[in-house]
DNA sequence: CAAGATATTATGTATAGACATATTATCGAG
DNA sequence: CTCGATAATATGTCTATACATAATATCTTG
């Protein structure tokens, strides 16, 4: 059995969870302070405030100077998400992974993508088209295109062998992501692709990639019918 | 200006990312250890350890004991997403709220219900229908089952004048939560209620709320097409 | 009474020192 | 050479203390 002492800052922070699950402490209510917690506890202010901050962090409880440590009226609002690269998505699901490079077509961007990118109009992309798949089956459709003006050692990488997922994370610096998670009816093509009906609903993820100022890749995932993200809080 | 000094914890893990996004540390290199880096940046151990931690949780470096600190290789992993309550969401849009409550039907759960929460099959639930509205558009279609075991009292409660959701938030204690994402095609009722072609993909976020082992509720949202969920890293 | 200055207070952060723990590296026995 | 014990080491955590900072409460002054 495993003993969490309230000495520990997992302890305190159990603890607290208890009592805020147990409807001790109710949503909205005002909880002691970190001295008075420390002292019922009997460890150090520090120790209270190592936990506090990380139920903070999770949304479970809202702290604010002077006014005080409260129980959060929403308790369930950020939400982590583990967003797997595809292999490993595929292998936590038992499946043999493998991919096919569809395409790949170096230009300059059509003036919406170079919107959405705040790129020039001159600017040279690559992209590149590939079919993810779990156990031969199709997994998920990635349309990707990649900066060559910061990544331009991709023009010359064998893209059959290793993904461009992987040579970007394994080469390039990263600073900045932003995704987008939504919905979409699949087309024709990729019906044919991920070997459904079209119009069939997708899960569609959408990752852009910086490197300071500059995108670096901008990522477009349609996953097969019946993908589903899950996560626990 | 905002000056961020190394000797302050936010100062060191805005450092120490400047390195990685820059290059300087690459990823799956070993980064120098806690002593040596506290004594380049002039500062103690333990701030070290707190930025260091800090980006650990964020997914962006990896830390074993005596193995030491390295950069991640798959540096976006870890996303975290504000789920938010529908009312907020619609209000951070810029539009006003409103929600129709569309049906309400006590009822012992179906063989599928029950096995997927663990319910016995006798036991009480509330089922709620709800159409919530931004502008006074579809905006989100909610399917709502609520253990009359665990939350008798919503029985007696108004469901018009308040939303199912706020009621609970406020009234029950709440220890865990699965969240899922997912797309689907609206079926006719859907799209009748949501204003839009039957088929269309919509994006589904299921969640259910445990207090301890019971559990409390569960919720289908289905979003009216176009909707996005968001998220920086 | 209103507006602005000031005091109060709970959380936020930094520090030095100590000990705990997981993991790796090394060494010795068979 | 292999296996198991042992040493070495980087991170993990706790403590006591001190000071910083944000937000509120109070007091002062016009």
């Amino acid at each position: 059995m495993t003993v969490i002492d309230t000495n520990s800052w997992q302890g305190v922070r159990a603890e607290v969870m208890r009592r805020i699950a147990e409807g001790e402490w109710r949503p909205g209510d005002l909880i002691p302070g970190e001295v008075e917690l420390a002292d019922e506890f009997g460890c150090a202010r520090a120790t209270v405030n190592r936990a506090l901050q990380d139920l903070a962090d999770s949304g479970l409880i809202e702290r604010k100077r002077k006014a005080g440590t409260r129980v959060a009226l929403n308790p369930v609002r950020k939400v982590t998400v583990e967003v797997p690269v595809i292999r490993q998505d595929v292998e936590a699901r038992g499946s043999r992974y493998s991919f096919d490079l569809l395409g790949r077509r170096e230009m300059t961007p059509s003036p919406a993508i170079a919107a959405q990118y705040g790129l020039r109009d001159d600017a040279d992309l690559v992209g590149l088209w590939t079919l993810h798949r779990a156990d031969g089956a199709p997994f998920a459709l990635e349309e990707r295109w990649v900066n060559l003006a910061v990544a331009p050692e991709i023009a010359n990488v064998d893209l059959e062998a290793v993904s461009a997922n992987e040579w970007l994370v394994r080469h390039m610096p990263l600073s900045r992501a932003e995704f987008s998670f939504s919905a979409g009816n699949a087309s024709a093509s990729e019906a044919r692709l991920l070997d459904c009906e079209p119009g069939a609903a997708l899960f569609i993820v959408n990752r852009t990639t910086w490197a300071g100022d500059a995108p670096i890749t901008a990522v477009r995932l349609a996953y097969a019918p019946g993908y589903v993200m899950e996560t626990v809080v």
